[in-house]
DNA sequence: TGAAATGGTTGAAACGTTTCGATAGCGTGT
DNA sequence: ACACGCTATCGAAACGTTTCAACCATTTCA
């Protein structure tokens, strides 16, 4: 009814016979202001359904209280995830979220941050898509900026990320205890910094056990289900194929899944698989996923975390911890079995788990 | 280098030598300005490295060019479509977008939504939580508002959803043709439109064959895991189980599936599962799932196109089209078959497809 | 040839806040 | 009584834009 007209602090300030002075300080409180007119003020606000303009705040103060969170694809399951630890973190903080989706495209990429500074965030989360070299220029600028699973190797501060060299090395250990020596490993994109991490992880555990990797059990084209589709039949039409497949992205694994469905090879008889990634249809495949789990809430978190000290931090003061880096977890379900013909095979299957099981 | 301090249009004035409103003339090509003026300005621009300033800009114009989307949860894998199509039609026609989510708890929504308004933002899109009010505020401040997928009775305009009566309907004549007649639903929340929709759908195809709907054939106790699985238990114990059973939500789903795997009950062989909302992974299960799908990507888009018209139109002007309502699709795969014994069902299965196939 | 139209340019007033310095009232200790 | 330091209050100047009215040259037309 009453909300028809829009209301400034002038109109607050009239309605209540104060001075604009003395509103701006109730709303703050940031002045002493007797209690006497400070009642008369809150009802005046109540009265005119008056919300302050974060707008004309901002020009004011110089600050917005929103920052910008620019990712390669909310359509990717990864990332809603994170992005909800970042949303509760900021929501908790006072801060709000502009959303952008680069669709896994530079230019993209570059055209928000653009944006972003435009609008005056105080600062950005960014998971840069392959080729991205847009951050510079925000880094030149000396622009609050954290990079969030996707890390540029050239960051010397300011990066949030799952420990990804640890993460491929578990999966890799985890095929290796089982008895497989023959293991492949889809990989994705070897300009994506989890990607690249996962595969050295790979590497390191298969050299630890002194297990040859041949070039052609790696596959780097691309992360999309196709890919996962021709690097599937390409390594079911080996001389030796492998009897165990890490996959570094879900869609991948898509791919992949649907190639061994083609040639009729069952999971975990024939062939072992391991994802990364947990998401909560993993473990209602059959067979259930075997995965090494990130904990995307913490990832978004702590990325806020990070970026609010940035933004806070007095000139040239150091960070507590420059970079963040969370532990992966293991979670073996029935995906995953020694490989045909082990003896272990034989007899009891030690991870197996209930197809329903956590 | 040259980037370390902010620059204004004054500084740009002042090295183009012309004055402020002429550099306000060229960045919004607004005025007439001398092509000799116009480059020396852009020249200037480019030297300083300057990049207006949104918040002044809309502090003055009252135009924030941001939109509020407000969700239940992101983390539910519906949303991020839509939110993804949002996106892009805001992208294209100069939108930024505020992401909030509710997660499912009405207070927080209202919350947001205020926050929202003291941000200025130009218009909301708004998918509510169960028990929500706090839009009818919004609507009395006459504050452009969508309502996208989760639609409020009240709304007398400004909706985009599926037409999910349709889409009960779809998948429940599905069911029955071939061959069912105990058939349950999982609905979900009586409070949600779209559960409460596909619940009015699968009643009305129900009738038209003759079929009864038992009671005990509906649940409506909720969209978590931990419903699905209660029910799908008690579904279980009835002295005369459903051949088939609808489920309104994929949480729910797996609730389900856990449920049947614990009393290893055979899909589609025992029972038939129909699920809404065709995710990525619905076609990798096995059975792969058959499923009523919207076109997220689609609501996503229309949901801006329509707030965009309303937050654009003349005082007073009428909507060339007040409610969006989108087609549902049914996708056949394997997870839905004639019921057991039915002579159908003796021969081959009419809507079987391979595993992996759309 | 004078009046009117056209084009290019500008100063200055907003937009709705925050915040600084000034002012006034008023009890306190000397 | 006096200066002193409080506390409460307020006017006014920003913040970085847009935009309007005003101004000066030209050109155009009757």
């Amino acid at each position: 009814m009453e909300g028809r007209t829009k209301h400034t602090m002038r109109d607050v300030a009239r309605l209540a016979g104060v001075s604009i002075a003395t509103v701006s300080a109730v709303i703050n409180s940031s002045a002493n202001v007797s209690s006497e007119r400070k009642v008369r003020v809150e009802a005046a606000m109540a009265a005119l359904d008056y919300h302050p303009d974060e707008v004309a705040r901002s020009l004011k103060t110089g600050r917005t209280n929103v920052i910008g969170v620019v990712i390669p694809d909310i359509t990717n399951a990864f990332y809603p995830e994170v992005v909800r630890g970042i949303e509760e973190a900021a929501r908790e903080t006072g801060y709000s979220v502009l959303l952008c989706d680069s669709s896994e495209d530079a230019a993209e990429e570059r055209n928000h941050l653009s944006s972003l500074f435009s609008r005056r965030v105080d600062g950005v989360l960014l998971a840069c898509c392959a080729n991205s070299t847009a951050y510079d220029t925000m880094l030149r600028r000396r622009f609050p900026m954290v990079f969030v699973d996707r890390v540029p190797a050239s960051a010397a501060e300011g990066t949030v990320s799952t420990d990804n060299i640890q993460a491929g090395y578990a999966g890799a250990r985890h095929l290796i205890e089982l008895g497989h020596k023959r293991i492949a490993m889809l990989v994705g994109h070897l300009g994506l910094s989890p990607h690249r991490d996962r595969l050295e992880g790979f590497r390191k555990a298969m050299q630890e056990s002194h297990l040859p990797i041949h070039e052609e059990y790696l596959s780097c084209n691309g992360i999309a289900i196709e890919n996962g589709i021709l690097a599937g039949r390409d390594l079911l039409n080996l001389a030796a194929p492998p009897t165990a497949i890490m996959v570094s992205n879900s869609k991948l694994l898509f791919g992949l899944i649907q190639a061994l469905d083609e040639k009729k090879v069952n999971i975990p008889d024939q062939v072992s698989v391991i994802s990364f990634d947990d998401y909560i249809w993993n473990r209602y495949f059959s067979p259930s996923l075997t995965t090494v789990a990130q904990d995307t809430n913490e990832l978004g978190r702590r990325s806020f975390q990070l970026l609010f000290e940035i933004m806070n931090r007095r000139d040239g003061e150091e960070l507590a911890e420059k970079h963040v880096r969370l532990p992966a977890e293991l979670r073996i379900r029935t995906s995953t079995a020694p490989p045909p013909g082990h003896a272990a095979s034989l007899t009891a299957k030690p991870a197996a788990m209930s197809l329903a099981a956590s």
